[in-house]
DNA sequence: GGCGTTGTTCGAGAGTTGTCGAACAAGGGT
DNA sequence: ACCCTTGTTCGACAACTCTCGAACAACGCC
């Protein structure tokens, strides 16, 4: 099946902010910022394999990653470039945020 | 009772996120960046006051806005100087959505 | 081929959210 | 005092979301 990733500008913002308003997404977010290109099952927050892959169907299809196949494993990329061109400012206020609050 | 209007320092990313996104508190945030303070009928999006006024209440408590009484209305405004302290960036980059998408 | 690893998809359940009409509260004007 | 305007609050209902285990698919390896 084809991944279905979006043209961001395709996406409404309200669905890019929804798909940022989530702990655990977030926390991908945060991980694919550090690490760069990741495998799905690094992504372990505590939350089950299916709600991993919920959740990274969800960022895909807010146009905010990317994802291709690697073997068995799928590697995902945070799609920074286009993200920052279209909302300039809008992942680094959303990163500035420390650990708790 | 009280406004409860939180300190934004205290409100969690992922809910000042989920607070802005939706489409009705979205154009209300708009026409709060446009006009300024304003009364809470004013912002008539087609939705019944009863909705109007659960959603203001969510940008309320999410940080976003401030309401103080005035005669039987309420006057809503952004916290605008706050929210670009703690995520600068995040608003504007909110705001330059063309009406579509 | 068979097995293990890695992800996805499919219900299903609990919880949250957006919406409304109706009832209520507070103020101002006449 | 009465009424009208302005908002809030209270159920209620539909829709969506997060979560899980179980079943399925795809790939590499022995």
């Amino acid at each position: 099946m084809e991944p279905h990733e979006p043209d961001l500008t395709d996406v409404p913002v309200t669905t890019v902010l929804a798909a940022l308003a989530d702990d655990v997404r977030l926390q991908i977010v945060r991980a694919l910022v550090e690490n760069g290109e990741a495998a799905c099952g690094s992504f372990d927050f505590g939350v089950s394999k299916a709600t991993r892959s919920h959740h990274l169907k969800v960022l895909r299809e807010a146009g905010l990653t990317r994802t291709r196949a690697a073997g068995t494993s799928r590697l995902v990329r945070l799609r920074r470039d286009e993200l920052d061109r279209l909302y300039p400012g809008l992942l680094d206020a959303v990163l500035s945020t420390r650990t708790s609050a």
